[in-house]
DNA sequence: GCAAAAGTATTATATATATCATGTTTTTAA
DNA sequence: TTAAAAACATGATATATATAATACTTTTGC
């Protein structure tokens, strides 16, 4: 489950990509690969995190526990994307991660970070840039949590997936994911998803077949997500 | 409304602030100041936005507006934060942005922007960490959003007014605002809003006079807000 | 200083959606 | 390979909160 990085330098760990090719082997040094099973927790709300992990396969969702069993997912990660604390300070996070496919992941610690801004001009612009996509793709979840009904929200849920993970060739949603998982997202129940998704297929606006999802009509959801 | 800006490396303009002292010339010379009165439009979603507007006084609120007339605001600023599209790539930005009380701006064109990462290696550091912190800060507005009761919001809503402006010395919160803006922020309507300040004004736990309003137990509103 | 507009106060009603309850099927682990 | 645990399916009921309707009060622009 742990290992000192063999070979980093892929398209696929974001900073890697960031860094100069002379640097990304002090990066390989200083970086440990984790390895996560489905189902496994990455990274615990409240514990310290002291540094960052790049994921460079599977998926993950990100999620916050409330209370006893409600569970709320914040956002889901694919490779190329980050998991931990943002920024480069040591600090507990309020957040959790899992695995829901099997992980492969670069774990650079905070100080190796810092130490890699001055010698690569291109990393905080890269790290800029990625955070200030995130925050525009948070606000607009924000907005769909506050405005949308329970249907426009699930739409929305299901379109951010489809945008995430894409389709097989099958058109099913490449993600593999729970209906309770999907109802977490959109910040619903289980029952009310089920409720809703009954409605569309009858409409075949989507099709499912067992945990695969198809949108067939894409357009549809758009509608309902927007209105 | 609009001219050279006459001096602005002072702490309240975050692009100046993080630019070597030697730079800021240029800023001032590529830079705008612009005014803007309380009700005023900075930008409107939809329109191409070449820049970032600094915040150098005054206070605005991020909104987006919802076919008719369902406003839903997404954040406040204060002297010291960014308003238009983040990033630098020119963009047509989906949200808005309305002063709140009078307002100056430091506008900087995103070539400028975009020129002053090379030669400020802190800029792009700075930038990063104010994304990272307002990325933080979406996520938990967005788990609120999801999980709690109008009450719960409602309380976020006001303890988040009361840490990004503070109170002044008679304990009144320092921005005067419209229920219907807090509302609109709690993701909830006037009435609902009206209600919940009732019961809270019976308990003690608020005062209003008026439109300034006094957090009396702000234990209480915590404990709202994170049942 | 006055008219118009924006904001505030309040109740009654409707409805969307969570909660509860119960059974079935699929997946996981021993 | 079987037992246990998740995940899925579905209806009945309860409730939180939006909507609607109406009147009053303060702020703003002319």
């Amino acid at each position: 489950m742990f290992m000192k990085i063999p070979d980093c330098n892929k398209p696929l760990c974001f900073f890697c990509r960031s860094c100069q090719p002379a640097w990304r082997n002090l990066n390989r040094i200083n970086g440990k690969k984790y390895s996560f099973k489905k189902g496994e927790l990455i990274c615990k709300e409240g514990e310290l995190i002291d540094g960052m992990y790049f994921l460079t396969s599977g998926a993950a969702k990100v999620h916050k526990q409330w209370g006893n069993a409600h569970e709320n997912i914040i956002r889901f990660a694919r490779a190329g994307d980050v998991l931990g604390f943002r920024g480069m300070s040591d600090n507990t996070f309020a957040i959790s991660a899992t695995a829901l496919e099997d992980c492969n992941t670069c774990f650079i610690p905070n100080e190796h970070v810092k130490a890699s801004f001055p010698v690569n001009p291109n990393l905080s612009i890269q790290f800029m840039q990625l955070y200030a996509n995130e925050l525009q793709l948070a606000e607009m979840r924000m907005n769909n949590l506050a405005n949308l009904d329970v249907k426009g929200r699930i739409a929305g849920a299901l379109l951010s997936l489809h945008q995430k993970f894409g389709v097989d060739n099958k058109g099913h949603l490449r993600l593999r994911i729970s209906r309770q998982d999907i109802a977490s997202y959109a910040g619903t129940t289980y029952e009310t998803l089920f409720r809703v998704f009954s409605i569309w297929i009858a409409k075949g606006i989507i099709k499912t077949e067992g945990k695969s999802i198809k949108i067939c009509k894409l357009g549809e959801l758009k509608k309902e997500s927007d209105a």
